[in-house]
DNA sequence: CGGCCTGTTCCGAT
DNA sequence: GATCGGAACAGGCC
């Protein structure tokens, strides 16, 4: 599930869990913890509040800071990431009982915060001070949805690879996953395949305006829509057809993830 | 049982 | 060096 947009919806989640001090720290799992163990996960967050979070690309950093004090730089901050599985839910009072796949909860006394993963591919990471976080998040690139149009292009480079795999690349830029990829190339009519080296000026313009639009629509709904007029939509329909021509959609496989594409609308090139 | 999956990392082959 | 494919991680579904 996650990608950008519904880490951005995470985030809107655990703003719900902002200031309220933690009286627990459930660990259900000790798997879905990483790179610290249980105990130090506890320990750091217990009598403590999550602070205003942050998201760069698929990541979700919230620092943590004694009740009524600011956030400062040597206090550490606790880091979420969803893999293909994760998600956050706030429950309050009663409503909602634990899920099966919780495997972190902070509990609070207005609600509690609840770490979900059915696959635990990734989880949940504590950095101890700011520069930590630094550290750990130094590998990505910018955040799709700041990148400027430079920024795209100069990183993403103009060899041979492919525009799909530059795009998945989160050294590239940060946040964008095999579905909002897929859709973005199709709204800019470009076959996935496309070698980076092929793309015209115009071409890189469309593409940084597109990704922006399926950003901003897609940040507001805290997900990726699978709305009948996104290629999401439809592409898990057997003989799906391409909401703008009719055409039925293509499936292949580039950079090791399954693709969807109209063979209409993204004519493959000399590539591949 | 085999294969597939909205993610990332690592390793080896070109 | 650049780029790619496959495996691994883990668990549920078809």
């Amino acid at each position: 599930m996650p990608e950008l947009p519904d880490v951005e919806g995470f985030r809107r989640v655990l703003a719900k869990a902002g200031g309220h001090r933690v009286d627990r720290v459930d660990v259900l799992d000790a798997g879905a913890i990483r790179g610290t163990s249980a105990d130090t996960l506890r320990d750091a967050v217990h009598g403590h509040a999550f602070g205003t979070a942050r998201r760069h690309g698929k990541w979700l950093i919230c620092p943590i800071h004694v009740p009524g004090r600011k956030h400062r730089k040597a206090d550490p901050s606790v880091i979420f990431h969803f893999g293909m599985t994760g998600e956050l839910t706030w429950s309050q009072h009663d409503d909602g009982e634990r899920h099966q796949h919780d495997r972190v909860a902070f509990v609070t006394g207005s609600g509690e915060l609840r770490y979900r993963d059915m696959r635990k591919l990734h989880g949940i990471r504590l950095a101890s001070d700011d520069h930590e976080v630094e550290v750990l998040l130094a590998g990505l690139g910018p955040d799709a949805a700041d990148a400027s149009r430079d920024q795209l292009r100069e990183r993403a480079g103009s060899g041979q690879r492919r525009i799909k795999s530059a795009l998945m690349d989160q050294a590239t830029i940060a946040g964008l996953g095999n579905l909002l990829v897929d859709e973005i190339l199709w709204r800019v009519h470009l076959h996935p395949s496309t070698l980076t080296r092929d793309l015209s000026d115009r071409d890189w313009r469309t593409l940084h305006r597109t990704m922006h639009a399926t950003l901003r629509k897609a940040m507001s709904a805290g997900r990726v829509p699978d709305h009948s007029s996104w290629l999401t939509g439809h592409r898990d329909d057997r003989d799906g057809a391409c909401p703008r021509c009719g055409n039925v959609l293509r499936h292949t496989r580039v950079g090791g993830r399954n693709t969807a594409w109209c063979p209409s609308c993204q004519p493959p090139g000399d590539h591949d």
